[in-house]
RNA sequence: GGCGGCGUAGCUUAGUUGGCUAGAGCGUCCGGUUCAUACCCGGAAGGUCAUAGGUUCAAGUCCCAUCGCCGCUACCA
């Protein structure tokens, strides 16, 4: 016997600062229903998943709760883990970024990289903002300031550990040129090469010194591993890599068959990491397949707009297998996707109840209405038996082909696609009417067996995006699962034996009624996360403090775009000084300079002047973040003078 | 600003290397059916394939321009 061919696939690591929402539970589902199919085809599967744990973020998040990191994190990942398991997901394995093994792992990489010249110690000069604890390149620099603040960036004595990416800059070119699929999406591939690499990459910054919560560098106490290295390298770690000889495991499955990653993160996954494994010495991963985000409706999930869903409160409507089919069957390849009450529910009933559940519960129900249950041999196959049978391979070889392309929704569908084909056979062979004519009996036992086949199969080929649904419907059929790879021979069904009752797979539901429960409840949330938003906020200050902020009214004389950016207006302000202010604010996607000219409005006057596309702005305007995409500048009344100081 | 992508029926979208009357699902309307979860089947209406040119015997599919949207990047005081 040949051993089974191996498959090893992974999703990122989730990081454990807040319970994820539906969206970040998407790539969990979809990395399960691949690797489910694999299974089901004879891949030797390993699914890995897990969680990212360590950084600055975490030990502020942890410092705010007034809980340790750890305490934190084990809280998090926790629930992450509930919903990965909610989700019914098949990870062989939960790896967290603070096992002890892989802090071991990621100490012994670190150093061996170290050795060998790859990671060298070095020091920025010039390049570090203080205030904003943050290191820049040269080219980041913005008239040689710092890009964030405006404010002077000093030579630092901070000392930082780096990785030579620039030594693999070339071999790693012709690694995605050379593997059309390393890099899927297309598009994303262009992205990365027109962006990053053709351009030359810069060295990357692997440790830091300004916060604690993460694996210490052995050689060097002071610092900690930054993310890169310690979470990227956890797709080895997980498998028992060792840099002084790995498991018999990490031999088997490395290198990854694909990566199922956001695709925020392709960058991560497709230049340091595979500079990363060079530097090792190991092999690069097949793929990184990027993909794209779930959004509500039009916008990015957010609680202070109310509209995050998480994916417990969607499985206790709908249930697990409605939300799995909701997120596969919607979510485009390439584009966002997106999720609202009403198109979950319209999924819910159109594909779930009406056309699949109702198939199958039809079909069950005539088995034992006509034959008492019992399955009747087929007898002699006519032209429309044939085409049912033809629709199935169809499904079959679709789903297949669509799958490996990642096109999830387009393989869901190809499985609908039969599930109508089914319906349409009954219409076609009318066994209510067989049924009335004694001596069409064997020609009815023949299509009821060819309909049940069907819905056999129908179990298997669902069963990777709706385990639970499968499973039902084997045992209404009182049936073991079917075999993949006789699939399409229809006969896995053993004539004589008796099929169960039939149960309804999904309950129709009335749309009306649990959208206007839905749309309640989520005003409501929407209220509690603003009320409970507001005392969170950023750290209390003393009134002396906000002296030191000069804000003055000021009207708007002149205002034009900036050619060089887009989200850029050049303001020209009489602030009541004498001398005009010119001022450069982020607000040309909401306004127009004509909506400005002649409105008085508030400027921090004070401000350190900073260029920006070459104009040098001298204080900004005050503007309210209304929400994520909508910004409003405060306008003031016309009798204030200009110049009048506000506070 | 640089690089890339997209704009197809009311909505969500398929359309491989250019080739017969541009497909599908949802929704709408009409008809049929009754085994079934008021379900299923059939049919119809609805598309100047963003706009304007060009190449070709032939273009949603290639080229150019314009408009709109999006991604990455730069930038967003």
């Amino acid at each position: 016997m040949c051993e089974k061919p191996k498959f090893y696939i992974t999703t990122a690591i989730a990081y454990t600062s807040r319970k994820p929402h539906i969206g970040n539970s998407y790539e969990i589902v979809l990395t399960d229903a691949i690797a489910r199919y694999k299974r089901m085809q004879g891949f030797d599967v390993f699914f890995l998943t897990g969680t990212d744990e360590h950084g600055q973020k975490i030990e502020e998040y942890a410092k705010s709760a007034g809980v340790t990191p750890k305490a934190y994190v084990d809280k998090v990942a926790g629930e992450i883990k509930g919903i990965c398991d909610l989700l019914n997901t098949t990870y062989d394995k939960f790896i967290r970024t603070t096992d002890d093994y892989h802090e071991k792992c990621v100490q012994k990489i670190f150093k061996k990289l170290y050795e060998q010249g790859d990671i060298y110690k070095s020091e920025y000069e010039g390049l570090y903002c203080t205030p904003c604890e943050s290191f820049w390149t040269e080219s980041q620099l913005v008239d040689g300031k710092c890009p964030d603040c405006g404010r002077e960036v000093k030579p630092a004595k901070e000392e930082a550990y780096f990785l030579k990416l620039s030594k693999y800059q070339k071999q790693l070119e012709e690694y995605i040129e050379s593997n059309d699929n390393f890099i899927y999406p297309e598009a994303r591939k262009k992205e990365m090469l027109n962006n990053f690499i053709k351009p030359g990459l810069q060295d990357l910054c692997v440790s830091r010194t300004s916060f604690k919560w993460g694996i210490p560098v052995t050689f060097d106490e002071n610092h900690v591993i930054y993310v890169w290295i310690d979470a990227l390298s956890n797709y080895i770690t997980a498998l028992g890599y060792d840099p002084d000889g790995s498991s018999e495991q990490y031999k088997k499955y490395w290198p990854a068959d694909v990566h199922i990653i956001g695709k925020d993160i392709v960058r991560f996954h497709t230049i340091y990491w595979p500079i990363m494994l060079m530097a090792l010495g190991e092999p690069l991963p097949k793929q990184v397949y990027g993909h794209p985000w779930l959004l509500f409706g039009e916008d990015k999930m957010s609680k202070s707009r109310g509209n995050v869903i998480y994916a417990d409160e969607l499985t206790e409507v709908f249930g697990v297998d409605a939300v799995r089919y909701y997120l596969l069957s919607e979510m485009p390849h390439a584009n966002d996707g997106s999720i609202t009450y009403e198109a979950m529910i319209d999924r819910f009933n159109s594909d779930l109840a009406n056309t699949l559940g109702n198939l199958v519960n039809r079909t069950i129900a005539m088995q034992n209405k006509y034959f008492d249950g019992v399955i009747q041999p087929p007898v002699k196959s006519d032209a429309v038996d044939e085409e049912l049978k033809a629709a199935a391979k169809k499904a079959i070889s679709d789903l297949d082909k669509n799958i490996a392309e990642y096109k999830i929704s387009d393989a869901v569908e190809a499985v609908m696609v039969f599930a109508r084909r089914c319906n349409k056979y009954i219409d076609e062979t009318m066994p209510w009417a067989l049924a009335k004519d004694e001596s069409q009996k064997e020609r009815l036992g023949t299509v009821l067996y060819n309909l049940l086949e069907s819905i056999h199969i129908l179990s298997a080929l669902i069963s990777p995006f709706m385990p639970d649904t499968a499973v039902k419907i084997n045992e209404q059929l009182c049936a073991a699962p079917i075999e993949y790879n006789s699939i399409a021979d229809f006969n896995s069904l053993n004539a004589g034996e008796k099929v169960g009752t039939a149960v309804p797979l999904f309950n129709r539901i009335d749309a009306e009624k649990l959208l206007a429960e839905l749309l309640a409840k989520q005003e409501e949330k929407k209220k509690a996360a603003q009320a409970e938003e507001k005392p969170e906020g950023i750290a209390q200050i003393t009134i002396d403090d906000f002296m030191k902020v000069e804000l003055k009214a000021a009207e708007v004389t002149a205002c034009e775009p900036i050619k060089r950016a887009k989200k850029l207006l050049k303001l020209t302000l009489d602030d009541g000084s004498g001398t005009p202010r010119t001022v450069a604010s982020g607000i040309a996607k909401w306004y127009s300079p004509d909506d400005l000219i002649g409105k008085k409005v508030v400027v921090v006057s004070n401000l350190k002047p900073a260029t920006l596309c070459g104009v040098e702005s001298n204080g900004m305007i005050l503007a309210a973040d209304c929400s994520e995409t909508d910004v409003k500048v405060l306008f003031l009344d016309s009798s204030i003078p200009n110049g009048a100081k506000i506070r």
